[in-house]
DNA sequence: GCCCGACCATACGCACGCGTATGGAAAGTA
DNA sequence: TACTTTCCATACGCGTGCGTATGGTCGGGC
């Protein structure tokens, strides 16, 4: 029974793959229609294979959203903190994760899932913890360039707020004039 | 033919009245489950009335969704920049302005309206002409106080995504809180 | 008192999409 | 080769919710 449950656990490689597939492709339609569109049917077609396959790989839908919203977090809170070379000036390393939040959101997926969310108080509290995370990764931030605590929030908020009021604007704007603005608004933010 | 059509737009006092009456009900439930949850029937029941109602008022769902929308837009445009009694000193007005969109904002409807007309192209744009007018409203705010066209644009820009991404936080706050997280906000803006 | 139009109730057809049941192919295992 | 496991295809039942068709009620003009 142990080695029963234990091969039960360890997924073969293409099993993962191809649950991996089914996500991926969540994720791709939740991007463009809101969750309304993702529908195993829909996804199916969009994979080349049929529900028989989704229903292989995952229990029922609610099931399936809470792997979406876990993968989403895993790779979320890993590009957002992990993956830095960022430069050790602590000013610099601000101005360094502020322009990576204006790249990584204009492709991102925090609106979507926001949007999503929003309404299920179970994922909405996952959601928030994935807040807090960031939050206190870029007060620490501010704390290293000098600010007191109280100034090190203020400034985290006002930064991390902008960059999620930033993911709602739908404005057709060019990066260019998105990092332009995060540059300038993140001089007023290290000022004094 | 024109008596006919005059009489047919010239809509009786109770009709306007019950017509709204499933444009408030529609605010609400969009506000509590997202558009998902807005549904004639289930609107019916909360009226205490039956489809019957519905389809006489309105055309379709479609219909109804873009009457929703015009009456969001209409009064939401008017109780944010027209209902003004403010401070005529130019900074206390943008403080003044500010601390009112986080009041309106907390029972505010614009989160579930974005994440609703986010996916529509066609509504989102009139959600964007409602950015636009808040926008210009705010940055006159700065230009009054004495800044440069660049630094008003810039510091109206900062405000508004701080109050947007203020309403896609969903933590448990005080008003006060928020209140005074705000006012720190806006003196960073001021300053200078 | 009759009629007409405004307003709502009732009942139905229909599409869509979920979950399930079952079959089948393909690859591994003995 | 027989048997099992993994993975997907096919077909169906079923609920939900939209829109429509039709009938009923009630007040106001003539």
């Amino acid at each position: 029974m142990s080695t029963q449950s234990s091969k039960r656990l360890a997924k073969t490689a293409t099993d993962r793959q191809s649950r991996k597939s089914w996500l991926e492709a969540a994720l791709q339609a939740l991007a463009r229609g809101g969750i309304d569109r993702v529908r195993v049917e829909s996804l199916a077609k969009d994979l080349g294979v049929t529900k028989g396959s989704f229903y292989w790989h995952f229990k029922d839908r609610e099931q399936f959203f809470d792997e979406m919203l876990s993968f989403w977090a895993e790779q979320s809170t890993q590009t957002v903190i992990t993956n830095v070379h960022y430069p050790t000036d602590p000013a610099a390393r601000v101005r360094a994760v502020a322009e990576d939040i204006v790249r990584r959101d204009l492709a991102g997926m925090d609106p979507h899932i926001r949007s999503w969310t929003q309404y299920d108080p179970e994922r909405a509290e996952i959601v928030a913890g994935i807040d807090k995370i960031r939050f206190e990764f870029i007060r620490g931030l501010f704390l290293a360039v000098g600010f007191s605590k109280n100034s090190a929030s203020l400034r985290a908020h006002s930064l991390y707020r902008y960059a999620l009021g930033e993911q709602f604007i739908p404005v057709k704007e060019s990066m260019s004039q998105r990092l332009k603005r995060m540059k300038a608004h993140v001089n007023l933010l290290l000022q004094q």
